[in-house]
DNA sequence: CGCATTGTCTATCGAAACGGTGGAGTTAGC
DNA sequence: GCTAACTCCACCGTTTCGATAGACAATGCG
Protein backbone atom coordinates (compact mmCIF):
# COMPACT_ATOMS: atom_id res chain seq x y z
CA UNK A 1 0.00 0.00 0.00
CA UNK A 2 1.16 3.20 -0.51
CA UNK A 3 1.07 5.32 2.51
CA UNK A 4 -1.56 8.07 3.27
CA UNK A 5 1.33 10.61 3.05
CA UNK A 6 2.14 9.30 -0.44
CA UNK A 7 -1.08 9.48 -1.61
CA UNK A 8 -1.31 13.26 -0.35
CA UNK A 9 2.05 13.93 -1.71
CA UNK A 10 0.90 12.83 -5.45
CA UNK A 11 -2.59 14.72 -5.13
CA UNK A 12 -0.94 17.85 -4.38
CA UNK A 13 1.47 17.60 -7.05
CA UNK A 14 -1.02 17.09 -9.56
CA UNK A 15 -2.90 19.80 -8.56
CA UNK A 16 0.14 21.83 -8.91
CA UNK A 17 0.61 20.79 -12.14
CA UNK A 18 -3.19 21.92 -12.81
CA UNK A 19 -2.06 25.39 -12.17
CA UNK A 20 1.31 25.30 -13.98
CA UNK A 21 2.44 28.85 -14.15
CA UNK A 22 -0.25 30.84 -12.53
CA UNK A 23 2.03 31.96 -9.93
CA UNK A 24 2.18 30.15 -6.38
CA UNK A 25 -0.59 28.75 -5.32
CA UNK A 26 -1.26 28.85 -1.86
CA UNK A 27 -1.37 25.98 1.08
CA UNK A 28 -5.10 26.33 2.11
CA UNK A 29 -5.81 26.62 -2.10
CA UNK A 30 -4.35 23.12 -2.11
CA UNK A 31 -5.64 21.72 1.06
CA UNK A 32 -9.28 22.46 0.33
CA UNK A 33 -9.80 21.42 -3.09
CA UNK A 34 -7.64 18.22 -2.69
CA UNK A 35 -9.24 17.53 0.68
CA UNK A 36 -5.94 17.01 2.48
CA UNK A 37 -5.70 18.25 6.21
CA UNK A 38 -4.23 21.54 6.25
CA UNK A 39 -1.52 21.33 8.58
CA UNK A 40 0.10 17.54 7.86
CA UNK A 41 -0.09 19.15 4.07
CA UNK A 42 3.06 21.64 5.23
CA UNK A 43 4.79 19.32 6.39
CA UNK A 44 4.43 17.25 3.03
CA UNK A 45 5.26 20.65 0.56
CA UNK A 46 7.87 21.83 3.10
CA UNK A 47 9.51 18.12 2.07
CA UNK A 48 9.27 18.44 -1.77
CA UNK A 49 10.59 21.49 -1.67
CA UNK A 50 13.94 20.26 0.30
CA UNK A 51 13.54 17.41 -2.44
CA UNK A 52 13.52 20.12 -5.88
CA UNK A 53 10.09 19.08 -6.55
CA UNK A 54 8.39 22.08 -5.50
CA UNK A 55 9.02 26.26 -4.88
CA UNK A 56 7.72 28.41 -2.20
CA UNK A 57 7.05 32.01 -2.10
CA UNK A 58 6.85 33.48 1.29
CA UNK A 59 4.37 36.40 2.58
CA UNK A 60 1.35 37.89 0.92
CA UNK A 61 0.53 35.84 -2.16
CA UNK A 62 2.80 33.08 -1.72
CA UNK A 63 2.72 29.72 -1.99
CA UNK A 64 3.80 26.64 -3.60
CA UNK A 65 4.23 25.74 -7.37
CA UNK A 66 6.08 22.67 -9.50
CA UNK A 67 10.10 23.58 -9.44
CA UNK A 68 9.89 21.54 -12.97
CA UNK A 69 7.57 21.59 -16.19
CA UNK A 70 5.06 18.58 -15.20
CA UNK A 71 6.03 16.77 -17.85
CA UNK A 72 9.09 16.17 -16.51
CA UNK A 73 8.08 14.94 -13.19
CA UNK A 74 7.38 11.21 -13.10
CA UNK A 75 5.19 9.12 -10.66
CA UNK A 76 8.00 6.70 -10.34
CA UNK A 77 10.28 10.09 -9.29
CA UNK A 78 7.53 10.81 -6.58
CA UNK A 79 6.87 7.55 -5.00
CA UNK A 80 10.44 6.81 -5.12
CA UNK A 81 11.13 10.16 -2.96
CA UNK A 82 8.49 9.64 -0.92
CA UNK A 83 8.73 5.73 0.15
CA UNK A 84 11.91 5.24 -0.69
CA UNK A 85 11.44 2.25 -3.26
CA UNK A 86 9.44 0.96 -5.97
CA UNK A 87 9.69 -2.48 -4.61
CA UNK A 88 7.38 -4.48 -3.04
CA UNK A 89 10.20 -6.18 -1.12
CA UNK A 90 13.87 -3.92 0.36
CA UNK A 91 15.70 -6.37 -1.21
CA UNK A 92 14.07 -5.83 -4.72
CA UNK A 93 15.10 -2.14 -5.06
CA UNK A 94 17.07 -0.69 -7.81
CA UNK A 95 17.86 2.15 -6.23
CA UNK A 96 17.66 1.70 -2.60
CA UNK A 97 18.39 -2.01 -1.72
CA UNK A 98 18.08 -2.83 1.51
CA UNK A 99 18.40 -6.79 2.96
CA UNK A 100 15.32 -8.38 3.87
CA UNK A 101 15.36 -10.00 7.36
CA UNK A 102 15.02 -13.50 8.00
CA UNK A 103 15.35 -14.55 4.32
CA UNK A 104 17.27 -16.61 1.86
CA UNK A 105 20.49 -15.41 0.46
CA UNK A 106 19.32 -13.16 -1.97
CA UNK A 107 20.89 -15.00 -5.05
CA UNK A 108 18.80 -17.86 -4.69
CA UNK A 109 15.46 -16.45 -3.13
CA UNK A 110 12.94 -16.72 -5.55
CA UNK A 111 10.67 -14.60 -3.93
CA UNK A 112 13.05 -11.74 -4.53
CA UNK A 113 13.66 -12.83 -8.60
CA UNK A 114 9.65 -12.20 -8.72
CA UNK A 115 9.49 -9.27 -6.94
CA UNK A 116 12.70 -7.94 -9.02
CA UNK A 117 10.96 -9.11 -12.51
CA UNK A 118 7.39 -7.02 -10.82
CA UNK A 119 9.07 -3.60 -10.11
CA UNK A 120 10.83 -3.41 -13.26
CA UNK A 121 7.08 -3.95 -14.97
CA UNK A 122 5.72 -1.17 -12.50
CA UNK A 123 8.65 1.01 -12.67
CA UNK A 124 8.03 0.71 -16.16
CA UNK A 125 4.51 2.22 -15.99
CA UNK A 126 5.49 4.58 -13.83
CA UNK A 127 8.40 6.05 -15.25
CA UNK A 128 6.45 6.58 -18.20
CA UNK A 129 3.73 8.94 -16.69
CA UNK A 130 4.36 12.22 -15.63
CA UNK A 131 2.39 14.76 -14.09
CA UNK A 132 1.76 16.57 -17.34
CA UNK A 133 -0.26 13.21 -18.49
CA UNK A 134 -3.98 12.83 -18.85
CA UNK A 135 -5.26 9.51 -16.86
CA UNK A 136 -7.95 6.92 -17.67
CA UNK A 137 -10.28 7.35 -14.54
CA UNK A 138 -12.13 3.84 -15.46
CA UNK A 139 -9.61 1.54 -17.02
CA UNK A 140 -11.40 -1.30 -18.19
CA UNK A 141 -11.19 -4.64 -16.51
CA UNK A 142 -10.86 -7.70 -18.31
CA UNK A 143 -11.60 -10.74 -15.61
CA UNK A 144 -8.26 -12.70 -15.47
CA UNK B 1 5.41 -3.42 0.57
CA UNK B 2 4.50 -6.59 1.53
CA UNK B 3 4.27 -7.29 5.09
CA UNK B 4 7.00 -9.59 6.39
CA UNK B 5 3.91 -12.39 7.05
CA UNK B 6 3.10 -12.48 3.10
CA UNK B 7 6.60 -13.07 2.59
CA UNK B 8 6.80 -16.05 4.57
CA UNK B 9 4.02 -16.95 3.12
CA UNK B 10 5.31 -16.98 0.17
CA UNK B 11 8.12 -18.58 0.99
CA UNK B 12 6.40 -21.48 2.78
CA UNK B 13 4.61 -22.03 0.39
CA UNK B 14 6.96 -22.47 -2.47
CA UNK B 15 8.81 -24.76 0.19
CA UNK B 16 6.02 -27.28 0.25
CA UNK B 17 5.65 -26.73 -3.59
CA UNK B 18 9.09 -28.25 -4.01
CA UNK B 19 7.99 -31.20 -1.76
CA UNK B 20 4.65 -31.98 -3.23
CA UNK B 21 3.52 -35.51 -2.62
CA UNK B 22 6.36 -35.66 -0.77
CA UNK B 23 3.80 -36.31 2.25
CA UNK B 24 3.71 -33.86 5.04
CA UNK B 25 6.29 -31.66 5.84
CA UNK B 26 7.16 -30.84 9.27
CA UNK B 27 6.52 -27.65 10.44
CA UNK B 28 10.15 -27.82 11.61
CA UNK B 29 11.55 -28.41 8.65
CA UNK B 30 9.42 -25.51 6.21
CA UNK B 31 11.47 -23.26 9.57
CA UNK B 32 14.95 -24.09 9.15
CA UNK B 33 15.03 -24.75 5.51
CA UNK B 34 13.11 -20.87 4.89
CA UNK B 35 14.44 -19.50 7.85
CA UNK B 36 11.62 -18.18 8.90
CA UNK B 37 10.72 -17.78 12.86
CA UNK B 38 9.10 -21.34 13.87
CA UNK B 39 6.44 -19.73 15.99
CA UNK B 40 5.55 -17.43 13.96
CA UNK B 41 5.00 -20.01 11.02
CA UNK B 42 2.81 -21.44 12.94
CA UNK B 43 0.40 -18.96 12.75
CA UNK B 44 1.02 -18.45 9.11
CA UNK B 45 0.43 -22.09 7.94
CA UNK B 46 -2.92 -22.45 10.30
CA UNK B 47 -4.45 -19.66 8.70
CA UNK B 48 -3.29 -21.13 4.64
CA UNK B 49 -4.51 -24.29 6.16
CA UNK B 50 -8.08 -22.11 6.94
CA UNK B 51 -8.05 -20.79 3.58
CA UNK B 52 -7.70 -23.96 1.82
CA UNK B 53 -4.48 -24.11 0.09
CA UNK B 54 -2.56 -26.44 2.85
CA UNK B 55 -3.65 -29.82 4.51
CA UNK B 56 -2.07 -30.42 8.10
CA UNK B 57 -1.56 -33.67 9.58
CA UNK B 58 -1.59 -34.18 13.43
CA UNK B 59 0.59 -36.43 15.52
CA UNK B 60 3.50 -38.54 14.52
CA UNK B 61 5.06 -37.72 11.05
CA UNK B 62 2.23 -35.28 10.73
CA UNK B 63 3.13 -31.92 8.64
CA UNK B 64 1.86 -29.50 6.04
CA UNK B 65 1.25 -30.31 2.56
CA UNK B 66 -0.29 -28.01 -0.46
CA UNK B 67 -4.41 -28.82 -0.61
CA UNK B 68 -3.82 -28.39 -4.54
CA UNK B 69 -1.28 -28.68 -7.63
CA UNK B 70 1.37 -26.06 -7.43
CA UNK B 71 0.43 -25.54 -10.63
CA UNK B 72 -3.10 -24.13 -8.89
CA UNK B 73 -1.79 -21.50 -6.81
CA UNK B 74 -1.11 -18.38 -8.36
CA UNK B 75 0.98 -15.60 -6.92
CA UNK B 76 -2.20 -13.17 -6.70
CA UNK B 77 -4.00 -15.40 -4.92
CA UNK B 78 -1.77 -16.02 -2.13
CA UNK B 79 -0.96 -11.85 -2.17
CA UNK B 80 -4.72 -11.77 -2.24
CA UNK B 81 -5.70 -13.87 0.82
CA UNK B 82 -2.54 -12.43 3.24
CA UNK B 83 -2.99 -8.68 2.38
CA UNK B 84 -6.20 -8.54 0.81
CA UNK B 85 -5.53 -7.12 -2.07
CA UNK B 86 -3.05 -6.31 -4.65
CA UNK B 87 -3.74 -2.50 -4.93
CA UNK B 88 -1.60 -0.11 -3.41
CA UNK B 89 -4.55 2.35 -2.52
CA UNK B 90 -7.67 0.80 -1.23
CA UNK B 91 -9.90 2.26 -3.76
CA UNK B 92 -7.89 0.82 -6.64
CA UNK B 93 -9.07 -2.95 -5.76
CA UNK B 94 -11.03 -4.89 -7.75
CA UNK B 95 -11.35 -7.36 -5.21
CA UNK B 96 -11.80 -5.46 -1.67
CA UNK B 97 -12.88 -2.25 -2.69
CA UNK B 98 -12.32 0.33 0.06
CA UNK B 99 -12.95 4.24 -0.36
CA UNK B 100 -10.01 6.27 0.61
CA UNK B 101 -10.01 8.41 3.53
CA UNK B 102 -9.44 12.12 2.99
CA UNK B 103 -9.91 11.83 -1.02
CA UNK B 104 -11.61 13.13 -3.90
CA UNK B 105 -15.18 11.26 -5.39
CA UNK B 106 -13.63 8.43 -6.75
CA UNK B 107 -14.86 8.63 -10.31
CA UNK B 108 -12.74 12.43 -10.83
CA UNK B 109 -9.71 10.86 -9.05
CA UNK B 110 -6.63 10.55 -11.14
CA UNK B 111 -4.86 8.96 -8.64
CA UNK B 112 -7.21 6.01 -8.50
CA UNK B 113 -7.22 5.40 -12.38
CA UNK B 114 -3.49 5.57 -11.93
CA UNK B 115 -3.79 2.77 -9.47
CA UNK B 116 -6.32 1.04 -10.83
CA UNK B 117 -4.11 1.11 -14.15
CA UNK B 118 -1.33 -0.47 -12.82
CA UNK B 119 -2.83 -2.86 -10.27
CA UNK B 120 -3.95 -4.40 -13.20
CA UNK B 121 -0.89 -4.74 -14.78
CA UNK B 122 0.36 -5.94 -11.78
CA UNK B 123 -2.13 -8.73 -11.48
CA UNK B 124 -1.86 -9.78 -15.14
CA UNK B 125 1.82 -11.07 -14.16
CA UNK B 126 0.92 -12.07 -10.35
CA UNK B 127 -1.92 -14.52 -11.65
CA UNK B 128 0.10 -15.70 -14.68
CA UNK B 129 2.60 -17.29 -12.44
CA UNK B 130 2.02 -19.86 -10.12
CA UNK B 131 4.26 -21.94 -7.21
CA UNK B 132 5.09 -24.29 -10.09
CA UNK B 133 6.64 -22.09 -12.53
CA UNK B 134 9.93 -21.53 -12.40
CA UNK B 135 11.39 -17.92 -11.86
CA UNK B 136 14.09 -16.16 -12.93
CA UNK B 137 16.14 -15.01 -10.39
CA UNK B 138 17.77 -11.85 -11.72
CA UNK B 139 16.08 -10.77 -14.43
CA UNK B 140 18.58 -7.97 -16.63
CA UNK B 141 18.13 -4.40 -15.56
CA UNK B 142 17.28 -2.15 -18.40
CA UNK B 143 18.26 0.92 -16.59
CA UNK B 144 14.71 3.60 -17.60
C1' DC C 1 -3.24 -47.26 27.98
C1' DG C 2 0.24 -43.70 28.14
C1' DC C 3 3.75 -41.18 26.15
C1' DA C 4 5.97 -38.55 22.55
C1' DT C 5 5.24 -35.94 18.54
C1' DT C 6 3.07 -32.57 16.01
C1' DG C 7 -0.34 -29.29 14.85
C1' DT C 8 -4.36 -25.57 16.79
C1' DC C 9 -6.02 -21.72 18.99
C1' DT C 10 -6.40 -17.50 21.62
C1' DA C 11 -4.37 -13.94 24.07
C1' DT C 12 -0.91 -10.86 24.61
C1' DC C 13 3.15 -7.89 24.16
C1' DG C 14 6.71 -4.45 22.86
C1' DA C 15 8.30 -1.67 19.17
C1' DA C 16 7.80 0.82 15.22
C1' DA C 17 5.24 3.25 11.85
C1' DC C 18 1.56 6.18 10.78
C1' DG C 19 -1.40 10.06 10.64
C1' DG C 20 -1.79 14.23 12.42
C1' DT C 21 -1.12 18.55 15.42
C1' DG C 22 1.05 22.53 18.29
C1' DG C 23 3.51 26.30 18.44
C1' DA C 24 7.24 29.32 17.89
C1' DG C 25 9.85 31.39 14.17
C1' DT C 26 10.76 33.67 9.51
C1' DT C 27 9.83 36.11 5.27
C1' DA C 28 7.45 39.26 2.34
C1' DG C 29 4.11 42.65 0.91
C1' DC C 30 1.30 46.57 2.03
C1' DG D 1 4.74 47.29 11.88
C1' DC D 2 0.89 44.48 10.84
C1' DT D 3 -0.78 40.59 8.52
C1' DA D 4 -0.60 36.73 5.43
C1' DA D 5 2.05 33.21 4.21
C1' DC D 6 5.51 29.47 4.60
C1' DT D 7 9.23 26.68 7.92
C1' DC D 8 10.73 23.78 11.29
C1' DC D 9 10.90 20.74 15.14
C1' DA D 10 8.94 18.29 18.58
C1' DC D 11 5.46 15.62 20.07
C1' DC D 12 1.42 12.47 20.61
C1' DG D 13 -2.19 8.96 20.35
C1' DT D 14 -3.45 4.82 17.57
C1' DT D 15 -2.82 1.19 14.92
C1' DT D 16 -0.20 -2.28 12.84
C1' DC D 17 3.41 -5.47 12.90
C1' DG D 18 6.28 -9.15 14.17
C1' DA D 19 6.61 -12.35 17.39
C1' DT D 20 5.77 -15.32 21.49
C1' DA D 21 3.44 -17.84 25.42
C1' DG D 22 0.87 -21.32 26.85
C1' DA D 23 -2.92 -24.38 27.19
C1' DC D 24 -5.13 -27.80 24.20
C1' DA D 25 -6.13 -31.55 20.67
C1' DA D 26 -5.09 -35.25 17.66
C1' DT D 27 -2.31 -39.04 16.02
C1' DG D 28 0.78 -42.93 16.10
C1' DC D 29 3.52 -46.25 18.48
C1' DG D 30 4.68 -49.65 21.80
Amino acid sequence: MLSQKTRYTIRALQHLADHYREGPIRLDAIAEAQNIPRKFLTVILSEMGREGLVVSTRGRDGGYELALPPVDIRYGDIIRLTRGSLALVPCASRNAHEHCQNCLPEAECRLRGLMLTLRDEMAAMLDRMSLADPITLEPPFAEG
